[in-house]
DNA sequence: CTTTACTAGTTTAACGATAAACTATATATT
DNA sequence: AATATATAGTTTATCGTTAAACTAGTAAAG
């Protein structure tokens, strides 16, 4: 029984490091591709807009979106809108507020990462079997939602 | 066809995004709770030559080992002796390599950090079905070889 | 009103990571 | 032996992230 507590701990274990692993090297082959110095942090907030066909949103609700600090999504904005991809605005209605929006040159930015993405993506789906992710799928949304509330137990985050 | 294809990048997409938000809260998790100074990086070190049961090691058989960049070993190492949890000597037979060891109070640093994970870790097991972590495992190897195969076909790195 | 919370966003310091350039040593080739 | 190539480790610059302290505006309680 102390055995069977061993071996589950070293079996999640595994799963944690083996999803270390895949982050660094995913996060480092999208990079890689990704077109217009797009960071993967500025790829996913112009990703965001379009996916859910959004035209403006506050940056709290994006931090939130994605899981990070309210910080990380000051730093992120400001490199895209460096980059022209996104203006980020006053809230007339809010003055603590603000409100980030897409510029079409970030629009433009956005489709062209997802076509160089694409290639990488096939690559992918050719060569491990899909079925096998789309079985582990279910397994990683309980994951990281049972690590989200765990988060929000202790203290309470800038959420 | 182009539909069926659209939806295979989907699904590898968000497969890709859980992994990092995971990967993002599982660390944060770990470290709140890690003694003595240790981070996430630190402690795998530490536990590699427990768990191997090495008393020697080259930086870049570490750094392999983890997949991280040479560089980025150089730092974990540095600290790891400023901490006194292992020692970093020269080599020898090679006057270019090191040898790296682990001290007894980077033994007793990694112990305690294995106690002090275990009830985060149980409560994960109790949370969520070991058998899905289990069978996500394979899956989460698979994907974590393929990557690191496509890093080094383009430009051979540090390995 | 006024004080007291709360919320939105920014800033700073620290950390882990990459990539690329660099130093120094070892090994192969010729 | 001399030259070329490969390997081990470090350094520097850059990035994304967290945590915590901070500013400023809003909302609630008295």
């Amino acid at each position: 029984m102390s055995d069977k507590r061993l071996d589950t701990h070293a079996l999640w274990f595994e799963v944690f490091n083996e999803i270390g692993i895949i982050e660094q090297l995913s996060r480092s082959a999208f990079e890689r591709v990704m077109p217009g110095g797009l960071s993967l942090a500025g790829f996913t907030v112009l990703n965001h807009f379009v996916r859910l066909e959004k035209t403006e949103a506050a940056p709290s609700e994006l931090a939130s979106a994605f899981q990070i600090t309210k910080g990380a999504m000051t730093n992120t904005l400001k490199r895209l809108e460096a980059l022209g991809y996104a203006t980020v605005t006053a809230n007339p209605s809010d003055g603590r507020g603000k409100i980030v929006r897409i510029t079409s040159k970030g629009r433009k930015a956005r489709d062209k990462s997802i076509a160089a993405l694409a290639p990488q993506l096939s690559e992918v789906a050719r060569s491990l079997p899909g079925g096998d992710a789309l079985a582990a799928l279910p397994f990683l949304r309980q994951l990281r939602i049972f690590l989200d509330a765990q988060r929000d137990l202790p203290h309470s985050s800038g959420k």
